[in-house]
DNA sequence: ATGAATTCTGAATCTAGGG
DNA sequence: TCCCTAGATTCAGAATTCA
């Protein structure tokens, strides 16, 4: 449960193990090609699995045989059951390489999300979000039978309910312009020079858009993270990985795929590492307690802070405790107690005197840690 | 499989048995109840079931107030196999007692969606559409922890693949400015005069909008259906259902509910036709973050921005930061720390090269609203 | 009375680290 | 594993209070 911090992820990466075929496609069935990776080695999976039923062609039981071609004709129990077969087998493989910290998503519809929702949830995952990609030109209903189907949906999950994970808000705030960022997300379709060609031909029915991996994978890995993605296609995953300083494995099984994949990852730009730097949380900050700076005669003892509406006057003591009214604690438990709240930042609570105004003891801290920090 | 035309839905109504108990209130448990109804009776139905919602400890804002979260007995359940079991049986019975050419709407979220989605699936429905309810206003994650969970996801369904259905196709183009009514609709909590209190406390956690059942009452029913709802809470089901001129039974447990729910159908008029022309929402432009133009490309990371008079620079960041002599921020943050101002208005500060001149990032934004909106 | 400012609240699987 | 403490964390709209 919880976000990882930067010293944990530098600790993890340093036990990735050495034999993972790192940015390399590997040819050949998704469930056989997991097996034979090592366990708990992955940072992050991005599964895009087949979504219609009635492609068939797609299909492989969970001892890698084929299924037969589906006709217009099979039972609908069974196929759903084949599907979940699938379904399941491809994500327990997935569970079993994905390390204790590492989260998985996978995109579909409505033809396929649920069912692999229903088993993302009873093989142990803890879903985080759902995620909605909003299509900003989605294909119309021609014949105006239905609602025009202008979403497809993600799924992404931990490992567990106390799992860890990476989720970089501050990145992710910044990025939506100092808002959270919400679970409904709106990119087009992909288009455009983007959209790989053959012979005027597309060369892949879906391939996903750049700007929906470059927002998950700035969302819940780290640079030199690595991305597994078992349905490669033409590598919109790998693309996005290496323009962003992560390492990707892809697995595919159709040659046409692989070729163009290769070709388009070849061409794609790493960005500077200096622009990976990304807006961090607070929390990755050198840790400064209130008694440093009463140590430091940043704050000398006997100096009165008040809260922000003067409501309460507070003395420092020499210890970096604070005392108010025969109450007594830390910054943070005075003024907790004073509120009657169940908590508080003292931090932001508690002020000084700054000229004609009152100031935050914020403030204090961030000129320390200016003044220390290399 | 198709929607059904008027002389057809004529026909159907004219053998709707008599003995239903139209436009009231069954008091007891759904599954219960729906067995003491003949079978296919119902023309449609509308189910917002229990979420299994798991919640943790406590949660408080970081205001230090406490969130008002739903603790209620009916969320509880032991384990996903017991909310599945529950899940089936009413799901069963709504089947049962639905014409063939009914529908059936459910909605949840992310914790109970997938499960009942297969559900669904599994007992032969045939989902038409998963619509998207984005919240105009949903509670932030106070945590930054997670995305902010800003929607509810609905499930449409008919009895079967070739199952004939009602949707009015053109009355939801007209409701939508003449443009096909998509799968993500946008609509404000719960809140307001709307919402019901008892001594200033919400009777219901969570009541549903009525704009939220118009629409979709409006789609898939025709006046004088009857339309089921088997978790009636306070009544939003019945309520637009008596608005829009279709007859309604509700089930429901709690008498708590069942009251405000008598009182407040009894309060609500048939809606006069030109009001609903004024319901329709005036379409305003969507808000685009300088994000969205780095995840798009239209701004590659690394380009150098300047202010108009190239007093800075800055470069951009993968995550559409800026970084400007040991300041980042975002677009607007940076410049109002740079200039020393309280605020600023990014997109009209920093300017990019085009050609010799300075161009303001603004005229990008412009450009891709252009290019992205119809 | 009117507008500005402040407060309140909503289906939420909502922390991290050390002892 | 439990307990304790530090301290990080929110957006939109409606309701209420204040000037």
């Amino acid at each position: 449960m919880g976000v990882i911090d930067r010293k944990r992820v530098a600790a993890r990466r340093a036990v990735t193990p050495a034999p993972l075929p790192l940015d390399t496609i590997l040819r050949g069935d998704c469930i056989a090609a997991m097996k034979a990776l090592p366990a708990a080695s992955i940072d992050c999976i991005f599964a895009d699995p087949p979504y219609n039923l009635q492609l068939g062609g797609d299909l492989n039981r969970p001892d890698g045989s084929h299924v037969d071609a589906v006709t217009n004709d099979w039972d609908k129990f069974d196929s759903f059951a084949t599907y979940d077969r699938f379904t399941r087998a491809w994500l327990k493989e997935a569970r079993r390489i994905l390390k204790p910290d590492g989260t998985i998503w996978v995109i579909g519809s409505y033809h396929n999300i649920f069912r692999v929702g229903a088993a993302v949830q009873d093989l142990g995952f803890w879903i985080l979000n759902d995620i909605v990609w909003r299509k900003a030109n989605p294909m119309p209903n021609f014949r105006g039978t239905r609602f025009t189907n202008a979403h497809e949906t993600l799924i992404w999950a931990s490992m567990g309910e106390k799992a860890r994970y990476t989720f970089n808000y501050r990145s992710l705030k910044t990025l939506n312009d100092e808002l959270q960022m919400r679970s409904d997300w709106e990119f087009p379709i992909c288009g455009g020079p983007e959209r790989l060609k053959q012979d005027g031909v597309k060369v892949h029915p879906t391939q996903k858009p750049e700007a929906l991996l470059y927002r998950i994978l700035l969302a819940s890995t780290q640079p030199g993270d690595v991305v597994l993605d078992p349905f490669f296609g033409t590598g919109t995953t790998g693309a996005v990985a290496r323009r962003l300083g992560r390492r990707y494995i892809g697995i595919e099984r159709e040659d046409a795929y692989v070729a163009a994949a290769e070709a388009r990852i070849a061409a794609a730009l790493p960005l500077d590492e200096s622009l990976l730097v990304t807006m961090q949380a607070p929390r990755n900050a050198p840790r400064v307690s209130f008694g440093t700076l009463v140590e430091n005669n940043i704050v000398a003892p006997g100096t009165l802070l008040t809260d922000a509406k003067r409501r309460w006057q507070a003395v420092v003591r020499a210890d970096g405790s604070l005392a108010c009214n025969g109450s007594e604690g830390s910054i943070h438990k005075l003024g907790a107690t004073l509120q009657g709240a169940p908590s508080c930042n003292g931090w932001t609570f508690w002020h000084h005197q700054q000229g004609d105004a009152l100031s935050p003891i914020d403030t204090l801290r961030q000129t320390w840690l200016l003044a220390t920090q290399p």
